[in-house]
DNA sequence: CGATCTATCTGAACAGTGTTAAGATAGATA
DNA sequence: TATCTATCTTAACACTGTTCAGATAGATCG
């Protein structure tokens, strides 16, 4: 009696066109994750809703829970793999400078790009409420990134690791706080390329200014 | 037929125990507010809920669209006031400290005290999305919230305009970022009094290598 | 003083959300 | 071939924000 067409839905997802088989969907946490990263990528952080993404991915509403418990844990591999590629651009853009201070600046910059060119997913990756904020694996991949700039502060000041923690803490908060409200549209628009391009100039003014090229920095 | 005890249970508001006359609310605005306030210092960000506010008020789910036509209309009522407090306590910490750079320290460390000891006012003074981003009181409000750095910070460099629009995006950048990163225990735990103490320390070290007593900072 | 006017609030409804429980289905296993 | 088990659906629940017609009460005016 039940009319059962619901598996003539499943190929008008968004899920890439590859072999999607039968009934049991057989890549359904991957095609979840995708039509996740797709929402966020959309309609931002705010946009995402558990319901559309199994809707994107042509199952149910319920379906879901039965791979990853419930919203939090979809959003929580959402951001592990955020902060994975993130990790990754940050050393991409160390490596290949010369120096400390220019793999330093290069990694600040790649930060900030990272957020405005990917704004759901950054936001999503540091909205602790919204994830399991006790999973080792997220807990890991954060970490991971954080550690990104440690590596090459520590380079920076030839001194003690408690100093290098305190100089990868403010290389941080300087990139991360820079790039928040960017997002929120402090510095200007942030809206098209024009914006981010002009957002990124005065990024490149602040890093220059803490992190200048060599020697004090202009003070009174 | 209707019952009409509806204005009996508005005894039992979180209001305070000011005038609260008959049945014309006659303080609805301020108690709406309010009522918000309390869900944010309760529950954080994302606890808040425009009927609870408005059970909280005592009033239907639909009382607030008028006097605010909707959620992010009561919102951004809460971030102005929010910005309000935010620039007092940045003028507060500045006022009476003696030298340019003893300000910005104060105001960093006021800075993230404020968003440690008020984190759900705090991120949603920051969430766009969920306020009228565009309401020109708003706009204003966070101008002059970060027009304090400016003005601690145009005293430190001795500089051109522009170096002082560069040095108090890096001051804003630094301390919001460590806020934010705070907030998400990116530096240990902040949910009790000992953990935010530790954390403060940590930003007074970030704030010391960033803006050192004199002359250079430590570095290779 | 009494009638009308107007801002304010209620009640009820709607579409949408996350989550759960019970049952159907299909691939794997014995 | 029969059973087992992971996977997914259906249906329901308690919420959410918002809208609209109508009730209410304080203010205004004849």
């Amino acid at each position: 009696m039940k009319k059962r067409v619901s598996s003539a839905k499943r190929s008008t997802g968004v899920t890439r066109p590859g072999p999607e088989p039968g009934y049991h969907h057989g890549e359904l946490q991957e095609a979840l994750i995708a039509a996740s990263e797709a929402i966020l990528a959309e309609q931002g952080a705010e946009g995402f809703t558990l319901r559309e993404a199994a809707r994107r991915a042509g199952v149910s509403p319920a379906a879901p829970s039965h791979h990853f418990g419930n919203a939090q844990g979809l959003l929580t591999e959402v951001a592990i793999r955020g902060y994975d590629a993130l990790a990754g651009a940050l050393r991409e853009a160390a490596s290949g400078k010369p120096g400390a201070r220019e793999k330093l600046h290069a990694q600040g910059l790649a930060y900030v790009d990272f957020a405005l060119r990917h704004p759901g997913r950054f936001q999503m990756m540091f909205a602790n409420k919204r994830l399991v904020a006790d999973d080792a694996r997220l807990r890991q991949a954060s970490r991971a990134a954080g550690h990104a700039f440690e590596i090459v502060v520590a380079e920076l000041v030839g001194g003690t690791p408690k100093g290098a923690k305190t100089a990868a803490a403010a290389a941080w908060s300087t990139v991360h706080g820079f790039a928040k409200l960017a997002l929120e549209e402090k510095f200007g628009s942030v809206k098209n390329e024009a914006g981010r391009r002009e957002v990124m100039m005065t990024l490149n003014q602040v890093l220059n200014y803490l992190w200048p090229a060599s020697g004090p920095r202009p003070q009174a």
